[in-house]
DNA sequence: CACTAAAGCGGAGGCGCCTCCGTTTATTAC
DNA sequence: GTAATAAACGGAGGCGCCTCCGCTTTAGTG
């Protein structure tokens, strides 16, 4: 029962799927995405294939039984970057007090929207081509806030008076003027002084 | 005075340009244009351009110099085309009775938007990429479209109580379940149907 | 005409895309 | 263990993209 081997395979799926891959192949797709990732943040979204394929020690075929298209291998990799985002909610959640745990959460989240400057049109077309991806990503990580805010919400280390979607529409100013060298710092500073705010009211309040 | 080297090149020039190509650049690039238009008709949007600078009897280097990137080249064969349409407006109403050009024009819009089948996706990203494209050509055609519905209320050969944005309105529904293949026959029925409302209106107020 | 500078030409070459199919490997059955 | 077979691999090859630069043509000048 330890080692039945349909207990080796479920083990090994991310999420579920339909067919469980051969033990080679899983390997090469987990390899193939993971490198895309470092390609694609390091190169921008039009980063060669076969440079992926290249470093990924993995044929160009294999690349392409995989992946059929460009447009299929970004999807991946980009659900799977909102998936680590969203993920890291829950373990900052658990290491620090909530109020800093939903300022370092911000913070990482200036991070991630930093490295998709210069992907943006790229990827503003695959989300306005592929409605799904961009109603499932962005669900996700207002849920993720949603969390956050919440549970500062609920021990008082905010105040009270605010929501998730506040705090979002208060990040939105993240998203304008993107590609000046300051903006990195901006963002930042945006995140903190968002944080003195929502930490003020809750000593006022309490 | 009348050779006038000045006003050959101005002659030439079918929009005031900066620079008077010389001219075989000229010659070349009103062919690649032209080339460019059937091959985009009969192959889409994503022709090869070393075939369409084979066909124009052209180097690719040519090509290239006239066009620096494929969106480039699509814009003035998207501009040219709108123009012509347009244009068509002006010499329809010269020969026909103003409610026979206006029915006219619309057959021939309908051809028109047939021809853009499967160039959608690409050339919705064209438009939405290349804002000022978009604002210029509809705002070409609905003034063509308006010219030729004031004309044929003028003098009262369709009703009067309706303006070119309520034939446009009436119009949409060409855009609309583009693929199937009675698409066609629909659509040049809809602009019947449409002008013998247009007509009847006149008939009964007169 | 002849001459010259500037403008234009064109295609080789390097790279990336994607497909196809002969070879290799994991898995299953015995 | 071995055999059989389905799954997966990988890279050659054909095509398109785009740049670069030596060669050709044009448009002026005397």
């Amino acid at each position: 029962m330890a080692t039945e081997p349909s207990a080796i395979a479920e083990q090994k799926a991310e999420a579920a799927e339909a067919k469980p891959l051969r033990a080679d192949a899983q390997r090469n797709r987990d390899r193939l995405v993971e490198v895309a990732a470092s390609v694609f943040a390091e190169r921008g979204i039009d980063a060669s294939l076969e440079e992926i394929a290249r470093r990924a020690g993995v044929g160009i075929g294999t690349l392409y039984r995989h992946f059929p298209t460009r447009e299929h291998l970004v999807e991946v990799v980009y659900r799977r970057e909102v998936e680590a985002l969203c993920a890291a909610a829950g373990e900052l959640a658990q290491k620090h007090p909530s109020d800093v745990a939903l300022e370092q959460w911000m913070q990482r989240f200036v991070d991630y929207i930093a490295t998709k400057r210069g992907l943006a049109t790229s990827l503003r077309i695959l989300l306005s081509t592929n409605s799904t991806l961009f109603s499932d990503t962005s669900g996700r990580v207002s849920q993720a806030l949603r969390q956050l805010v919440e549970a500062a919400v609920a021990d008082g280390t905010i105040r009270g008076d605010v929501d998730a979607s506040d705090v979002l529409h208060a990040l939105s100013g993240i998203y304008s003027a993107p590609d000046t060298p300051e903006w990195r710092g901006r963002s930042r500073r945006l995140v903190k002084l968002l944080m003195d705010g929502l930490r003020f009211g809750a000593v006022k309040t309490r």
